[in-house]
DNA sequence: AGCTAAGCGAGACGGTACGTCACGTCTTAGG
DNA sequence: CCTAAGACGTGACGTACCGTCTCGCTTAGCT
């Protein structure tokens, strides 16, 4: 009559979705975002389309869902003392998340221009910029950049050239694109150029 | 009425294609890409399925071919004698571009991922680019940025911080945007920032 | 109660069984055969499926079963010490069976053209028949009908137009129709037309 | 030559009606009502699932239209000369017609006790009343039967004993069984039991 | 009265078929 | 000649229900 465990014991569940999750990526890496079909990933995973159907509503929701839990994973926030060299750790670092195979695809599904992705993306962007905000504000305690500075802003400004890159010019992207943002921004941010709006 | 001159290719083929290509991107407005119908189009233009399909390869090149066209409008350089007032001028009208609601659904179009959207992305934003870089060029020559400045660089490094914030964060952009990216522009070009890369 | 035969301590098991069987009519009257779930019965008696499966191997069996236990009420064999007036109590309780919403829904159930279901209609059938032969044994005993009269053509060309108007034309079928039933089947049982086969 | 608007040239859809009409049959016969499959029909006919979809609104419609178009066969109406013979070749016909493998497979099928094959079945079964009551008409007007004998119901107490074989009892069913349904039916119309009701 | 084993609730799962949608191809008429 | 009209093959979609399975809880029935 009561409900004896008030939590419900999942079983396996996790492991399916996790089974699927990896499945949704793999396929995404191989054939890309359109050509990706529920029923294949279901069968990569070892799991019958309509399980995959139980738990999510549809193709959209699984591959946002799946991409989430992919960008979750945590970014390392350097401190290392200089600004400089702490911003060029963060644009390596983001260079390197989309220059590998998955990350080209990873990359390519995030922006597919529906609306449904759009949440995600804000709120993948989001969420490493603040995490990486004390980078910029430590800088402002140090005095190597103004009173003034608006963190968000200075990351914005170093991020965007290698997202223009990526997603506009097909233009290569590597290490000194990313050491060329650092000095862009810097050069803003030492300006005053990144501080409220005018 | 008019008097058919022999071996005219043309027909009333074009009056067709123009009229497709209206109905493609209205469809693209109203409806998104994603829920774009080859069938829709066709019908919004008074025209036959079969007809579009005489011209076009897929669902796919119609609309790359439409966006394109789309995006042929020529857009005026300025040169107002100062590269500050230049460059807010080419900011301000980027903004504008993609900020009406037609501008919106054709930005999402281009961005669909799809590798086919990528080399029209490039070829009209390479060919903004080219037609710009007058405007840098002359700056330099007037001694307003340093001699081994980077027409392209700077330009991308005033386009990014936009289209990040129009395709990555969905921060919303009008014309103070245009004018920071003016601001971190120069502080960087005037800085060394935009030449080559070291 | 009972003596349980398999030497099985029945448990609460009848309770459930009755349970099923009173819902699954239920659902079959509100619902018809086609349309009608396992689960909708599970849940309507108050049970899950799976406790369905455990006691019935599919659908099928379980709609039989149901039905069977339905028509398993004692029908009286009437007895007036004439075979016209026992006829057309044996023809009105016929018509009265089916006629009511319950009956239509039985009626529609057991004729679903299914082979599984052809077995238990035939059993149905003949065990009426067996248990009102007696009538027209009795009627030849009393010099009422030929010497050589089979009861069983007797009552089947009794019951034949009444099932002919229930299940193929679709006639509304009434006491009227039992009346009219009895007059043929009297006639053609004087004439002897329900001797032995010739 | 046609007007163009109105009249649609259909094309080569007969064709395809035809082959799926007859697909469904031979799978009708194959493996049953209950276990037949849209896929299956249309690949038998060598046509894909959506065409069918396209004519026929559901699996149910596309059964029940074959059927119809099955049954539209004439039936030749006897006229003998001799009441009694006509009626046995009625009978023999009707008894023909369900007793071979596709006749069985038909019959099922109409009586599956959904709703909508009843009026198809209903439909099939007063046309085919209709069509023989000349029959009876034609006796009455040798005198052989009654003046006040109604057509229709003579020819329903032929047929009565037969379907309750075919559909109630699983009695064999053959020429004797015919023979047998003229006597029990000339009997009772001699008698006058298939006047007008009483 | 306690221990064991069956019965049951709960619900995920593999599987089959359903009916729908849009794509891109093809054929037939017609202006 | 190009177009309108529309049937068709194709492939994926998302849904519904089937019947199976595993997991704990509850409870019955023997000892």
């Amino acid at each position: 009559m009561q409900p004896s465990s008030p939590a419900r014991p999942v079983g396996r569940g996790a492991k399916v979705r996790a089974a699927v999750h990896a499945a949704a990526l793999a396929e995404l890496v191989d054939k890309g975002y359109a050509a990706l079909t529920v029923e294949s990933v279901a069968q990569r995973a070892g799991v019958h389309k309509t399980t995959v159907y139980r738990r999510w509503k549809d193709r959209e929701s699984l591959l946002t869902d799946a991409l989430a839990e992919h960008m979750a994973t945590d970014v390392p926030v350097p401190d290392t003392g200089s600004i400089e060299t702490d911003l060029r750790a963060l644009a390596r670092s983001l260079v390197q998340a989309y220059t590998s195979p998955t990350g080209q695809a990873v990359l390519a599904a995030m922006f597919t221009g529906l609306p449904e992705a759009a949440a995600a993306r804000r709120h993948v962007f989001d969420d490493r910029l603040v995490r990486a905000e004390p980078v910029v504000t430590r800088a402002v305690g140090r005095g190597e950049l103004p009173a003034d500075t608006d963190p968000g802003e200075v990351l914005k400004t170093l991020a965007a050239p290698i997202y223009l890159r990526l997603l506009v010019t097909a233009d290569p992207v590597d290490e000194s694109t990313a050491d060329r943002a650092v000095h862009v921004t810097l050069a803003a941010a030492r300006a005053g150029a990144c501080g409220p709006a005018r």
